[in-house]
RNA sequence: CGGGCUGUAGCGCAGUUUGGUUAGCGCGCUUGCUUCGGGAGCAAGAGGUCGGCGGUUCAAGUCCGCCCAGCCCGACCA
C-alpha cells in the first residue's frame, strides 16, 4: 500500500493506512507481527466489521455435529477446504496465535528453545527408525522429482533427533529442550468433528534430550505441569489420564484429556482416589476373593428354573460349587458335558442354563499377525486390544471370522482351550484366578462345566480385559466410572528408541558414548481450539476466555442515528488508541443481528452505543458470560476497560 | 477398508416415488426507499454443468450403470 494511499476495501470504502485510525492498521491488527497487546497476550489491534473477512452464518452446515465445528464455522473462525483440511480467516488465526503464544510462554518458562523443522522429510530418516514400514497409509509418502522417498512429517521425532545428533556432542549441552509450532500432515481415514480430527493441523510439539533416564523422569513433571498451566490459561479443564504409547514407543505416557460426551477416546476414572486412565491402559483392581466366579447373587447354580432346564440336561452342577468357591472350598469337580444347543454366545449359554455371565469363560479367538491365537477372559468381560496387542508383540489384530476359525478345526459358538493342542492360548488373570468355570466343548452343542483354570487349560497369563462401569479401581477399589474424552495433549517418556536408532549419541562425563534419553510432549493447537469452544459456549455462541478471545471488546453502534455512530466512531478511535482490541460493528444493521452476531463471535466484553448511552454520555458493558450489564461513563473509559481486562487475564495467569 | 446415509444457487432445503413447458422456497447477496435495543418491511434484481461420466428415451434433476465427494457407525489412529 502506497504511504498515504488508500485500498478500496469490498464495499467501495477506503481502508485508510497505518496512522490514520490508533497505531494498527485496520482489517489486519498489524499481520500478526505486534507483540505488545495489552498483558502482552498477543497482537493488539482493531477491526470493523463491515470489512472483516469471515460472515456470519445464521445456519451451520449440516456436516458439522459437534457444537465447536458448528460456532467455529458459524462465526466465521474457520471454513473447511477439503475433508479434515481447513483454512482459518482472520478471527480464527488470532485465537490460535493467542493459544501458540500461551504454548511459548509455557514453553520458554521450562528453558525450551524454539525451532521450525520442516514438513517435507526425507522418508531415509523414517526407514531408520522402521517407522515407515511399521506406519500405514497415514503417513503419506510421495517421491521427489528425482525420484527420492519423501514423506510429510506427521511428526517430528526422527527430524529432531537427526538434529540432537549432529548438534549435541557432549553432556555438557544436556538437558536440552527443543520446541516447535506448526502443522502436522497425517492422512486420517476418518476426519471429523471439525477441527477435533483433521488431515493437517497445527501443533506444539516438544522433545528433550537427557543424560539418563532419571534425569528424563526428573524433567517430565516440570512439562506436565507447564500442560496444565496451558490448559487452565486458555480456559479449559482436562484431566491428565495414563496412556498407550502407540506408535512412538517409549514407557511412561499421559494424555491431557478433556471430557466431553463428543470425545473419541474413553477413559476409567475413579471417583474416589482420582486414578484416571485411558481405557486402552486401564486396569481393574484385584476381585476381592468372595468375588470368585461363583454362583450368580440369588441364582444358586444348583438350581435352575424348570422352565429353562431343556430336557436330558445332565446333572447341574453340585452343591459344592454353589456353595461358594474359594480355595478352601474343596475340589473342583471333573469337567463334565451338557448339552447346549444352539447356545453360541455367553448370553445364550448362561441363560440356559441358569448361571452369571461372570462364571463363563469366554474364549475370542483372534488373528494375530495372521496366526490364530485363543483368548480367555470373563464371560462378562471385553477383551481389551490395545492390551492385547502388546501381550503378542503383534502389529495386526482382529478378530477371526468363523470361517477362518472352523478351517483351523475350531468350533465357533464352542471354543474353549480345553483339550486344544497346537494354539497359543492367553488367559486373562481374573479368569487364572477364578475356578470352577463353564466352558466351550469344542464340540457342536456342546460346553463343559467345572472346568478348572490351571487344570484343565493353561495359557499365558495376562491383564488383558476391558475396564467396564463398576469395576475396581486398581488403587483403591472403589467402582470406576467410564467417561469419554477429547485428547488436548499427549507426553511420553520416548527413552531411547530414537536416538538408538538413528545414533544420536553424547560423549558421558565418563568418556563414554551413550544414545540420548529422550521425551517428547505434543499439544495439538487447533483441536485445542475446538476443546475450548466445547467448553466455552452457550446456545448463542462463543464464550471465550479473555486470554484467547480473538478481540477482547466487541463495539456496537446502534445506528443510523448520525451522532451516534459518530460517537461509536468516536470511542472506537479511543479504545484503539489506548491499545485495547476491538472489533467494532459499524455494519448499517439492524440491532438484532448485530447483538446475535456479537453473541456468536464471543468477545469477553460487549460495548454499546445507542441514542439513551449517546444522552447519558455513557456507554453500556455487557459481559458475555455471566451477561451482567452495566453503564460505564464514556469518560476515562479506556482506562475502565482496561483495568477491567487487566482483572480478568489475570484470572487466566 | 466394511456398513448406512447424502450430493439441486454462498448456507439450509423442496422437487426424484409415477420422466413431460422456462427447476423452486427460506436465509444470505446487489440496488432503491422505509425501519432501527435482540436475526425488520416493501419493490426490483443477480446467482444453477441439478456431484461427474456414460446409457435408456421423442424427452432425464427424476430411470439404469460406473465413478467422485461428503457425513455418520465400525476398523484404524496422536
Amino acid at each position: 500500500m502506497p504511504p498515504g494511499g488508500g485500498l478500496r476495501g469490498p464495499a467501495g470504502r477506503i481502508l485508510r493506512g497505518p496512522g490514520a485510525e490508533g497505531a494498527a492498521p485496520e482489517a489486519g491488527g498489524g499481520g500478526g507481527q505486534r507483540r505488545a497487546g495489552p498483558g502482552q497476550q498477543g497482537e493488539g489491534g482493531q477491526v470493523r466489521l463491515s470489512v472483516l473477512l469471515g460472515r456470519t452464518l445464521r445456519e451451520s452446515p449440516v456436516e458439522a455435529e459437534l457444537p465447536s465445528h458448528r460456532l467455529l464455522l458459524r462465526a466465521g473462525m474457520i471454513r473447511r477446504v477439503a475433508s479434515g483440511v481447513y483454512t482459518y480467516l482472520p478471527l480464527g488465526w488470532r485465537v490460535l496465535n493467542r493459544i501458540h503464544h500461551i504454548l511459548r510462554q509455557e514453553m520458554d518458562a521450562i528453558g525450551g528453545q524454539e525451532i521450525s523443522m520442516p514438513v517435507v522429510q526425507p522418508a531415509e530418516l523414517w526407514q531408520q527408525t522402521g517407522r515407515f514400514d511399521e506406519i500405514g497409509p497415514e503417513l503419506v509418502r510421495f517421491k521427489d522429482r528425482s525420484g527420492r522417498e519423501m514423506v510429510l512429517g506427521m511428526t517430528h521425532e526422527e527430524v529432531v533427533t537427526e538434529l540432537a545428533r549432529s548438534e549435541i556432542e557432549s553432556y555438557r549441552q544436556l538437558p536440552l529442550m527443543l520446541y516447535q509450532i506448526q502443522t502436522k500432515v497425517r492422512d486420517d481415514p476418518r476426519p471429523r468433528g471439525g477441527l477435533v480430527r483433521v488431515r493437517e493441523f497445527w501443533m506444539k510439539d516438544a522433545y528433550s534430550f537427557h543424560r539418563t533416564a532419571a534425569d528424563l523422569e526428573a524433567y517430565y513433571p516440570l512439562v506436565y505441569q507447564a500442560y496444565l498451566n496451558v490448559f487452565r490459561r486458555v480456559g479449559i479443564s482436562v484431566v491428565p489420564v495414563e496412556s498407550d504409547t502407540g506408535m512412538m514407543g517409549g514407557k511412561v505416557s499421559h494424555e491431557f484429556m478433556m471430557v466431553s460426551e463428543f470425545g473419541e477416546d474413553r477413559l476409567a476414572i475413579c471417583p474416589c482416589c482420582g486414578y484416571a486412565a485411558n481405557l486402552e491402559v486401564a486396569v481393574r483392581g484385584a476381585e476381592r476373593p468372595a468375588e470368585g466366579l461363583g454362583p450368580a447373587e440369588g441364582q444358586p447354580a444348583g438350581a435352575p428354573s424348570e422352565g429353562m432346564q431343556p430336557a436330558g440336561l445332565p446333572a447341574p452342577p453340585p452343591a459344592s460349587t454353589a456353595a461358594g468357591p474359594g480355595p478352601a472350598q474343596g475340589e473342583v469337580p471333573q469337567p463334565q458335558p451338557v448339552h447346549t444347543p444352539g447356545a453360541q454366545t455367553i448370553e445364550a449359554v448362561t441363560g440356559l442354563l441358569g448361571f452369571s455371565p461372570r462364571q463363563a469363560l469366554k474364549t475370542l479367538v483372534y488373528l494375530a499377525d495372521g496366526g490364530l491365537v485363543l483368548v480367555g477372559v470373563r464371560g462378562d468381560s471385553e477383551a481389551n486390544e490395545t492390551k492385547l496387542r502388546k501381550v503378542l508383540g503383534c502389529r495386526e489384530l482382529r478378530l477371526a471370522t468363523d470361517e477362518e476359525a472352523g478351517a483351523a478345526g475350531l468350533c465357533p459358538g464352542y471354543v474353549s482351550p480345553v483339550g486344544l493342542r497346537g494354539f497359543r492360548v492367553v488367559v486373562d488373570r481374573g479368569v487364572a484366578q477364578a475356578r470352577d468355570l463353564l466352558a466351550g466343548a469344542n464340540r457342536p452343542d456342546y460346553h463343559l462345566l467345572h472346568v478348572q483354570p490351571g487344570r484343565d487349560f493353561e495359557g499365558e497369563v495376562a491383564d488383558v480385559t476391558l475396564v467396564a462401569p463398576g469395576d475396581p479401581c486398581p488403587r483403591c477399589g472403589a467402582g470406576l466410572e467410564l467417561k469419554r474424552g477429547i485428547e488436548a495433549g499427549h507426553t511420553f517418556q520416548l527413552g531411547t528408541k530414537y536416538s538408538e536408532a538413528l545414533g544420536a549419541r553424547f560423549l558421558d562425563a565418563d568418556d563414554r558414548s551413550r544414545p540420548l534419553v529422550m521425551g517428547c510432549y505434543g499439544i495439538g493447537s487447533g483441536r485445542l481450539m475446538a476443546c475450548i469452544v466445547e467448553q466455552n459456549h452457550d446456545e448463542n455462541g462463543i464464550v471465550w476466555p479473555a486470554s484467547v478471545a480473538p478481540y477482547h471488546f466487541h463495539l456496537v453502534g446502534l445506528g443510523p442515528d448520525p451522532a451516534v455512530m459518530s460517537r461509536a466512531e468516536e470511542v472506537y478511535r479511543e479504545l484503539s488508541g489506548a491499545g485495547l482490541e476491538v472489533v467494532y460493528d459499524d455494519r448499517d444493521a439492524a440491532p438484532g443481528v448485530k447483538f446475535n452476531d456479537a453473541d456468536l463471535l464471543g468477545a469477553p466484553w460487549r460495548l454499546t452505543l445507542s441514542r439513551r448511552t449517546l444522552e447519558a454520555g455513557t456507554v453500556e458493558v455487557k459481559e458475555r458470560r455471566s451477561g451482567r450489564v452495566e453503564d460505564l461513563p464514556q469518560a476515562g473509559l479506556a482506562g475502565r476497560l482496561a483495568a477491567l481486562l487487566e482483572a480478568e487475564l489475570a484470572r487466566y495467569r
